[in-house]
RNA sequence: GCCCGGAUGGCGGAACUGGUAUACGCGCACGACUUAAAAUCGUGUCCCGAAAGGGUUGUGGGUUCGAUUCCCACUCCGGGCACCA
């Protein structure tokens, strides 16, 4: 037999698997179904670096595992194209973003190839490709056909020397990360999805997706952020207008020493309100606008504001006139972009109230009846009785929200932190927005039998300037008749953004080449839901969420068969470079896994990612711990020339007790633990010599999901089957052969371990016990001291107590 | 500031529902094979101590016959969110 050479074999396979056609799914089967998905990559100019495919590697053992248990496997891969890493790549190396995409996807798909990854590539999709986008484009029009779609005019960071809008991500320290400009925030038209109608299911029911991480449902918990509290209408002394504010502490009203408005606030901005120091405001309501949302919120910063003079609010409790100031800490598109302060109550309303020696009114006191209220340093959040608050006096703080909301004419409202999703992007590589404006009709979707929407040839793809989406440039192009009154009408030039794509694209592998529909009932209704879904904990708040509106909507409208899409998830724990930093170009710290497959091999590459520790749990590359899970294949490779007489009990037993707990480790995705239970197999199986050539079949089989290429050489080449391993069985362990050498039983006195004694078969408690306490160190420990109780675990411990 | 993780030998980590802490791997040391080296195999490897024994899962307390595991307080590290009324 040769000596084992991954160069020889690992390329052999590669092909003769895909020859063989062994990873094609079937639409049609007896078995149940598996759906097993990855988030699928964008391929950047950089190629896949060593940290990538620990997900990837997850998923092809885990779907290679569910195939053998009989599982007809739908395991798919593709890529999301569109987006600006695309765009940028393709400015910054000028060519065509298309063409970049196209090289960058073949790069990607090489790298994958060589790990051996069991996809099946007749469905890959790619959200770039016209056949793709066109069902972005229709779901899009559904959206926009109940309303969910609509226009407004939303602020967007812009660079003004740029002449380019830019994401958050594009900015260092609120200014544009390429030319260092101020950013400044610019309104503009866009188009926003409606997915706070959604908000109270997407919350809802987090709770019935039993096999999400908890920590991540709580992300989204928090993303969603919902809270209950009340709007109440504060009157302006002397005028009609009312300010509306939005407060989750009603009982404290009687407490509300004065109020703030956001300086975007209506009234304030255009000077509705009478105010004598308007300049002053003015001013005030500039700085705020420079000023970016990081800095507005940097951690404690001093609080600022301005009084609006010659106005005066009336608290509607007790008919106090109050003060009301304009302040940064008040966000505009937070519940009303105004709030009551009640600086006894609320820490940051006490800090402003301290600064512009504002009134503290402590309304809520700890200890009812307090003699006296105690003087405040800190605000006071907890709960209490009201004081202070005319006939509500005495009531504990919880039963007076409703109460008090009622008296003043107020209503009780939910509110969340999640805000509709601005859908539209002034870019050239996205889907374009199947829409018309039409000059006599107004907004009119491009009809369903017109789509795809495609993206014309452009000689600029770079921002035009004027912050349109360069389509707009291209008048033969935006110049089309309108679809219902055939007069003019212009085409919408903004494009999506890169999550519409990835917003339902596991629904697309179902039934990649439909040209009917974007997916059949009937195969819909077979492998939805994703029973697995792996990918990075960086998607848990906006791709999950995304995804999540998407498919509740789709399900609303009968186009899919269950609420949720992804039943189980789990999130690979990042791989840093060795120096313990985020792999990235600029550390000089990237590995790339062409690399280490070239020295080691992919078998190697794949259990060495496995074997580096709880999956979820971040680890540093090291190349020196590599050589271990190279010498384990090694050492399974050897162990086939050693075939041949009988297996020996206590290896059958370690044999048996391998396949049970390799299974139970793929199924919990405990990769490390399944693999050092191999380690001790194959570390028996070397002591012991000859093995049986039934057991070591086995022991191949489960070795098979892990280092495929290794295990199919063996079982064909060396072992002569004629089919893959890959379409064996999982073995079925056997209880019996799992053999107990005894039992070890350990004595403690006084909880402290003194000796340990073995026994053969179960024997009796008083028996044990009897064991115990005759033993001669045990006799020293105890040394005539009376013998409180002895505690007995069966077949573990004796822990005498004297 | 808030939320979510985490902390175990020289290193990555293991320990089922509270029951012998340090499995497995790396590294290191010694030995076998070899003229030699590599590879491989074997033995050892938490700390203190000659031994008996004692100590040890970030720190300090608690519950328990018994705590890496449960509870309380704290320190440090990683991630997320961020003045959300």
């Amino acid at each position: 037999m040769e000596q084992y050479d991954h160069k020889k074999i690992e390329k052999k396979w590669q092909k003769k698997w895909t020859e063989e056609g062994i990873y094609k799914t079937s639409d049609e089967s007896d078995k149940p179904k598996e759906y097993v998905l990855d988030m699928f990559p964008y391929p950047s100019g950089e190629g896949l670096h060593v940290g990538h495919p620990k997900g990837y590697i997850a998923t092809d053992i885990y779907s290679r595992y569910k195939k053998m248990r009989g599982f007809n496997v739908l395991h798919p891969m593709g890529w999301d194209a569109f987006g600006l890493p695309a765009e940028n790549y393709a400015l910054k190396n000028k060519v065509h973003p298309r063409q970049a995409v196209e090289k960058n996807i073949a790069r990607y798909k090489e790298q994958l190839s060589i790990i051996g990854f069991n996809y099946d590539w007749d469905r890959e999709i790619n959200t770039t490709d016209p056949e793709y986008y066109r069902w972005t484009q229709w779901i899009f029009l559904q959206l926009f056909k109940v309303g969910l779609a609509y226009e407004s005019n939303e602020p967007i960071n812009w660079c003004p020397s740029c002449k380019t809008g830019l994401a958050n991500e594009d900015l260092d320290n609120g200014a544009c990360e390429r030319c260092g400009s101020a950013v400044e925030k610019k309104r503009i038209r866009q188009w926003v999805l409606r997915i706070t109608d959604y908000a109270e299911r997407l919350l809802n029911d987090l709770d019935e997706l039993k096999e999400w991480p908890e920590h991540i449902k709580e992300l989204q918990r928090n993303w969603i952020g919902k809270s209950e509290g009340a709007e109440i209408d504060f009157g302006i002394a002397g005028r009609d207008e009312k300010i509306k504010i939005f407060t989750t502490r009603p009982d404290t009203l009687f407490g509300a020493t004065y109020m703030v408005l956001a300086p975007e606030h209506p009234l304030v901005l255009n000077n509705e309100l009478g105010i004598s120091n308007y300049e002053e405001v003015k001013k005030y309501i500039e700085e705020a606008g420079k000023k970016t949302e990081i800095e507005r919120t940097a951690e404690g910063k001093e609080k600022t504001g301005v009084e609006l003079k010659g106005v005066k609010a009336i608290n509607p409790a007790n008919k106090e006139e109050i003060p009301i100031f304009i302040a940064d800490y008040v966000l505009a598109d937070y519940g009303t972009g105004a709030i009551m302060a009640v600086p006894a109550h609320d820490e940051r309303d006490f800090a402003f109230a301290k600064k512009y020696k504002l009134p503290i009114r402590m309304v809520i006191c700890p200890h009812y009846p307090a003699p006296t209220c105690p003087v405040l340093d800190e605000a006071y959040i907890g709960n209490g009785h009201l004081v202070e608050s005319g006939q509500f006096n005495g009531l504990p703080n919880e039963d007076a929200k409703k109460k008090i909301t009622e008296f003043v004419g107020g209503k009780m409202k939910t509110t969340y932190k999640l805000r509709d999703w601005v859908f539209s992007r002034q870019r050239y590589w996205g889907e374009p927005i199947p829409l018309i404006h039409c000059e006599k009709c107004g907004v009119v979707p491009v009809p369903e039998k017109d789509l795809p929407v495609t993206l014309p040839e452009v000689e600029h793809y770079e921002p035009t300037g004027t912050g349109e989406s360069p389509l707009a440039n291209i008048s033969e192009w935006v110049n089309v008749l309108c679809p219902t009154c055939g007069g003019k009408g212009k085409r919408e030039t903004n494009t999506m953004p890169q999550w519409a794509g990835s917003s339902w694209y596991y629904l697309r592998y179902i039934d990649p080449k439909n040209q009917d529909a974007f997916v059949d009932t009937k195969k819909e209704k077979y492998w939805s839901p994703v029973d697995m879904y792996v990918g990075g904990a960086e998607h848990a708040t906006r791709h999950l969420i995304y995804a999540r509106f998407w498919h509740k909507f789709l399900y609303d409208q009968g186009f899919v068969s269950q609420s949720e899409p992804f039943m189980r998830l789990k999130s690979p724990g990042l791989i840093a470079g060795a120096d313990g930093r985020k792999m990235s170009k600029r550390f000089g710290n990237v590995i790339n896994p062409d690399d280490v497959v070239a020295t080691y091999g992919a078998d190697t590459l794949r259990l060495h990612e496995m074997f580096m520790g709880p999956f979820e749990q971040g680890a540093a590359w090291s190349e020196e711990s590599i050589i271990g899970p190279r010498r384990f294949v090694e050492k399974v490779w050897r162990q086939a020339a050693r075939i041949g007489g009988t297996t020996d009990a206590s290896l059958l037993s370690k044999l048996h007790q391998a396949i049970k707990k390799v299974g139970e480790g793929i199924e919990l995705f405990r990769f490390n633990t399944a693999i050092s239970t191999m380690m001790i197999f194959m570390n028996e199986a070397e002591k012991s010599g000859t093995i049986g050539q039934g057991e070591y079949e086995l022991f191949l089989k489960i070795v098979s999901p892990f280092a495929p290429h290794a295990a199919e050489e063996l079982w064909r080449e060396v072992l002569g089957h004629k089919k893959s391993i890959h379409l064996e069985p999982w073995p079925v362990y056997d209880e019996s052969k799992i053999v107990s050498e005894g039992f070890t039983i350990t004595v403690q006195v006084n909880g402290k371990v003194r000796d340990t004694f073995m026994i053969e078969t179960e024997l009796s408690e008083d028996e044990v016990k009897d064991q115990a306490l005759a033993l001669e160190k045990i006799k020293r420990w105890i040394d005539g001291q009376a013998i409180k109780k002895i505690i007995y675990v069966k077949n573990k411990i004796v822990n005498i107590v004297v």
